[in-house]
DNA sequence: CGACGTTCCTACAACGTTGCACACTAGCTG
DNA sequence: CAGCTAGTGTGCAACGTTGTAGGAACGTCG
């Protein structure tokens, strides 16, 4: 049914491995016999067969990319711009949803695909601290996000404590005073709502303004509805704002929907910010001004770790030891966008940048293998 | 290195045969041997080589999925759907951005990965009519979207020009007489923008309104940004209107947006419905109306009948030709959902269905093999 | 003139799994 | 008792590719 390399060859009249080397770029071949092979392969239309290559070679020429879910505009983005920077560099992507299940998560660590794919791009949602010892896995992993750090992987995070601490300051250099924000999860000590949390508290503190509990508003999920959900209980209890810095767009969009059905004006009344610049953002009434955390630097790092890792494995053989590179810890770029809901410009204006925050790479020393 | 079912077989003291009868669920195997060999399994921490097992049964288990963006909404949204009803019945999606290139949509039915999966879902942007041959293919495939009719493949689409019919007349059952179009393609005649256009011409006929071609704005890509420029444009050349159709979701809130900065209000003095009805149209202010086309349903559908497709495939065998099954079109219900910017509903409400189109399945024969 | 290097091509043996054929035991049927 | 069928397990030969080793032809150099 399928062709073969050894059809392509008899064909050719050479030997199946000569093909193998034709196909593979192998350089000492008589430029002839290339064509001769090259011929053959049109004629019968001829193309590898990846399971069978890929037993042989050990690799799968995949990777995955594990993120909560691709409805979330920020993590369709973000796979965008892996599958572009993987496929720039001729890797395919696959991707798992973990709908921020632990069960799930576990799963993209250990589970029936693990083995399909040469390496692993997580974002994990629900796995914490508490976890570590999962993250130790003997395939190459690069983490993303704010909930697990220490583990032994390489690691593309933002700078969240800083540029929330601006987010906050340019609100309070607007004359704002009664800053709000919203999607705060309590009691939590790690992951982005935390930091962002502790950002917006530092920012409070060098614009010396006081830090005022029900300005703080909670919200489980960051979509949009309990976005909306968190600024209506706040306007229904009758706290009064002139701000809104919200932990992420989608609480932003939300926020926004329940300022307008109360009759509130922005930037006029209450000032909004968001935080991931996601496309949406450009677009909502009024344009909304975003924290961009860097995105495509950040997708474009962690597929260019994972591949200097995966590359990196090959060498270990009968070394033993080897010497495997360091972890990294890398933190892109990220910058204040300033629209509409700021007051920064007005309708139509280009976007302006208010700031910016200097990321880099930390070398984190290999922890012995466990 | 890596655990093999050699090693399984020797540690549980059977043969490497009754290992793999033990990982594919052979029903001939002695209670006490099959938990002998679990329990190798466990202990070792044995996963099958996906390699290997793709190279002997000529299976992957893996579908592609090939989308023009991940970061527009409508196929995030798809892609999301599509994964976890592929993810149910035990696939893995591997997705492609073809950018709506013609290039790489071309790439996706012949090019390098075509033999990475069992399977294509498409949905073509830039190929067309024209391109029939391109469709005629050796695996199984299902097509979406409007661009590509009677080619020799299952097909899910929409019920376009009902929808949009319904969607025109729903406009003008609220006494709106000068209804604008956003998103139109001059001249094009397949394609969803031709079909809606279309559906737009029947719903103002049925309302008894005459066509008027100046409220027909041109928008090449459906995003924001050109659905914003269109909606500008016909608003700086002093058109009057009091309703818009958005051919989808994406024209429509950049519309919003338009509309907004031209200081009218969405419904007061215009009423706006858009096509898609994607997570965002909950949450724009005011919420958008919209057409939903049963995205979760052509998702499902889609999924369910390529992998009829690559069960039948199977059995081809020495029988030659075989009885391939016919090529079905399907297309799932639509409905418009009524919101704030038609005024439906007010801020708050939940949303109302106002009319339902019923779909329905078409059985096409096949054609000869070329 | 023999040793050595380049260039070009090939044979063989895996990679880890599953399909197929078959062996053997028990119980049952005609 | 021969001949089934159902139940339980094994051995062999692929699936299509590439790594390793090496052979043959042709210089080139000391």
């Amino acid at each position: 049914m399928a062709v073969t390399m050894h059809d392509v060859a008899q064909r050719a009249g050479v030997s199946i491995k000569t093909v193998s080397n034709v196909v593979n770029g192998y350089p000492y071949i008589r430029a002839e016999t290339k064509q001769r092979v090259e011929t053959a392969i049109d004629d019968l239309g001829y193309r590898v067969n990846m399971s069978a290559r890929n037993l042989r070679t050990r690799r799968t020429g995949l990777i995955t990319l594990a993120v909560p879910e691709l409805s979330l505009p920020y993590f369709a983005e973000l796979a965008d711009a892996v599958i572009s920077a993987a496929d720039a560099a001729g890797w395919t992507v696959l991707i798992e949803q973990t709908s921020a299940s632990r069960e799930r998560e576990t799963e993209v660590l250990s589970g029936r695909r693990r083995h399909l794919t040469d390496g692993l791009i997580f974002s994990p949602l629900a796995l914490g601290p508490d976890d570590l010892d999962l993250f130790t896995v003997d395939f190459p992993l690069v983490l993303l996000g704010e909930r697990v750090f220490g583990a032994p992987a390489d690691h593309v995070t933002m700078n969240n404590v800083a540029a929330a601490r601006a987010a906050t300051l340019h609100l309070a250099s607007l004359g704002r005073r009664r800053i709000a924000l919203i999607g705060a999860h309590e009691g939590e000590r790690v992951g982005s709502a935390a930091l962002r949390t502790a950002g917006y508290r530092e920012g409070l503190e060098a614009a010396g303004l006081p830090f005022a509990p029900e300005l703080v508003g909670e919200a489980g999920l960051w979509h949009r509805s309990t976005g909306a959900e968190a600024m209506s209980r706040m306007l229904d209890d009758g706290v009064e704002i002139d701000a809104v810095f919200a932990l992420n767009d989608a609480l932003a969009l939300g926020a926004l929907h329940a300022l307008h059905a109360h009759r509130i004006d922005v930037p006029g009344d209450v000032a909004l910010i968001g935080f991931d610049d996601v496309d949406d953002a450009k677009f909502s009434v009024p344009a909304l001004s975003s924290v961009d955390p860097g995105r495509d630097q950040i997708a474009h790092t962690a597929v260019e770790l994972l591949l200097e890792r995966i590359g990196a494995t090959g060498q270990g053989g009968a070394n033993g030891a080897g010497d495997p590179a360091p972890f990294r810890k890398v933190v892109p770029d990220s910058r204040i966008v300033g629209r509409e809901s700021t007051g920064d410009v007005g309708a139509g204006e280009p976007c302006r940048l208010v700031s910016t925050q200097a990321g880099g790479t930390e070398v984190v020393p290999v922890r012995a293998a466990v």
